[in-house]
DNA sequence: GGAAAAAATTACCGCGCGTAAAATACTATC
DNA sequence: GATAGTATTTTACGCGCGGTAATTTTTTCC
């Protein structure tokens, strides 16, 4: 193991005995380069350790291979599974993820953008706040950059990808319509469209099978699911004000909280006979297996949408790869019976 | 507002009617020019919305305001908070901060390490993985690198922040003692440090109180705790096999496995009469407050942790700043006491 | 063995900025 | 208001790589 230390290409090239810019070609696409070539330089390049610098390689570039991300926060597990996943696929694209919480706030999620213009993406994962998204400047970061959206909808970038609320919603009241009392629907906080859109797909099903909808609303609006319907779950089940023995919430979290209200009341939960109430969610969070009882939800599943937002981006990326992309790309869910409801 | 588009610090510097230095100086430090110049930059600034060029910027520095973040996952909420933490302080002091997941596996944790040597960091954040991590590398990125280590101990880096389980699980084990029967304990797979630290601080408190340890094991090693938990609490509970009434948990999601598996077993938890097991975990998970029962645990300081941790990074980065870094920080947890136990 | 195609080399410029040393502008002092 | 001393700005140079075009070398194929 020779320890000669090099500083950059050039000296790399000079040891191999080859020419830097055969080099430089070897390491943007090592096909590019015969193979005994590619063999002298691997060699090489695992007795010395060289690493390209990242700032001069991108400086000269008209796009990199950095790629952006962007979520409301990493510390919903459905957003920081995501990103996982997203990132991984990146990683081993041989790109480069870089994840900005625009931590719920609309100047964070500006702010995010103006960073990710300076570095020259290649492209971007984005995960808007929705209702306080600014529109406007999101559409012009997407007309220069090629632009995946997910989650929340807005009529930005190149492609949505998110859950089909209305097709999960339906699934979840035909089920509950099915098995027993039809539900109310305990709303979330408006923090994105997926909220009205769970609402509408709630009040449309019911409609649709022949039941007057019961929308429980949720005054306060934070990120703070749980307590959410923690709170309001007391609240309501003290002043016996639940419309139905049967609530669907807008999402597992608030669920999380409503099934803990229903505990701190002495409220059993469940399908079986003996209980008083019957609770569903939405999302299958990763703890839903466990919470007692477990959730009844409806799964969407992260791991698709993280891929095919982050096929989708890579097609756009591509560009000339024929296969246009979708404007919107909405998954079905998955209803997951559990013992909850 | 004059739209003439600004491309590099030339054209604004040109613009301003200084030299381009001047300006780069005011970019790296506004203080380092003279206030009337400032004012001239900042009127200019406002008026034509540059941004200096990232990779330009930090390829001729010796050191970036780049700071570098690695964790074992960020889809534990332990990580996902202590890294927004973390990002968020590091991005009001104007670092940079780069988040890494190395994903549970050595490589990735090298792999990570090898990219940030390449981002000529200011300063590195690490979660290590602990028991799988290559030691030898970590103590040598530290060596070059300014690096705080937290959550597993391992001795590398200018200091440590962590938990100090010692007192965590000493707090719980006398208040368990205290108020039932003394408990055993639900080991955790040994993925770190933590893990033995934890369960010789169980062995260490139940025989300063006089008490026989028993300590039941984890076969499998993996980081999904929660199944972990609901597993192995199903087959203790069907075989009869705990040896105590009352579970003290390694960590609050194997609590939140065991909580679901005594549920599904039709065992009543908490501290009340009728009740057929006490539980309680380790961390205060976010969740923890809406388990059913709400469960017992002690509360590392998730917030204190991060910022602790930045803390020093920026008092190392600083160097001269004669306030010492001390090389172990070990912070106090705080016992929540709730229904489960 | 020779022509065509593929790969590698040479030679050059540009990117947008950092940095050390030199030059200039300020400030304090008398 | 002249001078020394310091704070600020400018000059001059380099960083490590990408990109291109023209040329040379190597490989492939008939």
């Amino acid at each position: 193991m020779e320890e000669k230390k090099i500083r950059n290409m050039d000296e790399l090239a000079t040891v191999i005995g080859i020419s830097r810019p055969t080099l430089s070609k070897y390491f943007n696409d090592p096909t590019k380069v015969r193979s005994a070539t590619r063999e002298r330089i691997e060699a090489a390049l695992d007795q010395y350790d060289y690493r390209p610098n990242m700032f001069a390689m991108n400086q000269n570039r008209r796009s990199t291979r950095n790629i952006g991300i962007v979520v409301p926060t990493i510390a919903d597990p459905f957003f920081s599974e995501v990103v996982r996943h997203v990132e991984m696929r990146c990683t081993a694209a041989g790109y480069w993820p870089i994840v900005i919480p625009s931590h719920g706030a609309t100047e964070q999620e500006l702010a995010a953008l103006d960073t990710l213009r300076t570095l020259k993406l290649a492209g971007a994962v984005i995960a808007p706040l929705g209702e306080t998204s600014d529109v406007e400047r999101l559409r012009q970061f997407a007309d220069e950059t090629p632009t995946v959206l997910f989650d929340s909808y807005l009529d930005v970038g190149q492609t949505f990808v998110g859950n089909d609320n209305f097709n999960s919603i339906g699934l979840m009241v035909d089920y509950l319509c099915r098995t027993g009392q039809p539900p109310c629907f305990l709303d979330m906080p408006a923090v994105n469209l997926n909220a009205s859109e769970r609402r509408d797909a709630y009040t449309a099903s019911m409609e649709r099978l022949g039941h007057e909808p019961y929308v429980v609303p949720i005054s306060r609006s934070n990120w703070n699911f749980e307590e959410l319907g923690y709170e309001e779950g007391v609240r309501l089940i003290s002043n016996r004000e639940f419309p139905s023995g049967t609530v669907l919430c807008a999402n597992d979290r608030m669920a999380i909280g409503l099934l803990a209200a229903a505990y701190s009341k002495g409220l059993r939960v469940g399908r079986g006979s003996g209980c008083a109430m019957r609770i569903a969610g939405h999302d299958d969070h990763p703890l839903a297996r466990f919470t007692c009882p477990p959730l009844t939800t409806v799964a969407q599943d992260y791991t698709a949408i993280a891929e095919r937002s982050v096929e989708s981006l890579f097609a756009l990326i591509d560009g000339n790869s024929g296969a246009a992309v979708p404007a919107i790309q909405k998954l079905e869910a998955r209803l997951i019976i559990r013992d909850s409801a």
